[in-house]
DNA sequence: TCAGATTTGTCCGTATGTATA
DNA sequence: CTATACATACGGACAAATCTG
């Protein structure tokens, strides 16, 4: 059933010109794309196929579709593969300790990255605060990186955690802000330090 | 159609309960799920519908259909994933850097784990080769951290990366035996400074 | 080798909910 | 209110591949 390339199946080839379809009309977000039945007609195969395609690009987070509507391209930035893969990956198994080092490499990291592109962070948000959650602290931290990506893969990691799950886990207002003053004079070592001895003191002597 | 929990749609629900029998049967790759007849019978959804939800995970690779077979589980070295998110997510200039990025960020926060852990890495596996691969390289040197979870995000993130595609694409030795000196001495700030300002030093301009 | 059962692959028909003109 | 278009969902039918005895 197959002469050269190897989707043998119909369904992915339908995802192949849906792709191609996207491409060389230039459609972008929030474009529409043809209904069910006019690919049905157009490709000449079942509808049933062309639904197979399209579900598994809405489970991606590539398309929306809408009952009585149609269907719609998606940002591709807020594609799902991450949430998708964390929960057939995380799931079970995970040693705790990986989990909490990779959290905790990846809030370093963005730290870092955050200083060495000079970025400033605004404290006013969080002096006005009584409590703060850890949880929101860097959500907010890792978004103002600017890279979804990683927001993504840090947002799935925490859902995992079981560390960031206590309710009002960390108040320490003082802490947060001295981190921030640090990141904003761009001192990569003091604001690294403040990390690990304060806030995830807890953790570092996970590593050994 | 909904009482509490968000998914409305038939397939996602499907998805969510294949998600749970793998998990309560404590099943692996390799392992055979229910057909869809027999699925389409538990849950009291039509095959059509445990069909949409099989084709959307087959199109992810966490699972694997044969026809008059049966389905079964992948595992998750099969790359479909990178086709498809390649195609669509990566059309996106924003998506590239964000990637990038992400892997730089794990490469540096995993060179600083294993000095501040004082872990020593030899490097007598490097010196007998003439010509070193960064992705073979960096993928041991993970390794070495014994952070399991973050080598396999690495793993995902590089294959997406056109970058580590190139074949042969880095050759210089002495480099890399520089950054092993600098870990081995711990010196984090040298080493940093070697990955950054020699090793990566074309995708340092991307963050701004 | 053969026959029958099982399973996926594909398509079709029908009914229904929803949005739009 | 009606008609049309669209997605949602179900189930039937047959083909093709595989396994079993």
């Amino acid at each position: 059933m197959n002469e050269s390339g190897y989707p043998s199946k119909i369904f992915l080839e339908i995802v192949e010109k849906i792709k191609q379809l996207i491409d060389e009309n230039h459609l972008g977000p929030g474009d529409k794309i043809p209904s069910e039945r006019e690919l049905s007609d157009r490709l000449k195969v079942g509808r049933s196929s062309v639904r197979e395609a399209l579900r598994s690009l809405e489970l991606l987070g590539l398309i929306e579709t809408k009952r009585g509507e149609g269907t719609y391209i998606c940002d591709f930035r807020n594609h799902r593969l991450v949430e998708i893969l964390g929960a057939f990956v995380l799931q079970s198994h995970q040693a705790r300790t990986d989990l909490e080092n990779t959290i905790q490499l990846i809030e370093t990291g963005a730290i870092a990255d955050l200083i060495r592109r000079g970025k400033k962070l605004p404290a006013e948000r969080w002096e006005a605060e009584e409590a703060i959650d850890q949880r929101l602290f860097f959500d907010w931290l890792i978004k103002n990186t600017d890279n979804r990506l990683l927001l993504k893969i840090w947002r799935i990691l925490t859902e995992y955690a079981p560390y960031y799950h206590r309710p009002e886990r960390r108040t320490d207002k003082a802490v947060f802000l001295q981190l921030l003053s640090c990141v904003n004079d761009g001192d990569e070592a003091a604001a690294v330090s403040v990390y690990k001895n304060k806030i995830n003191k807890c953790h570092t002597a996970v590593g050994k």
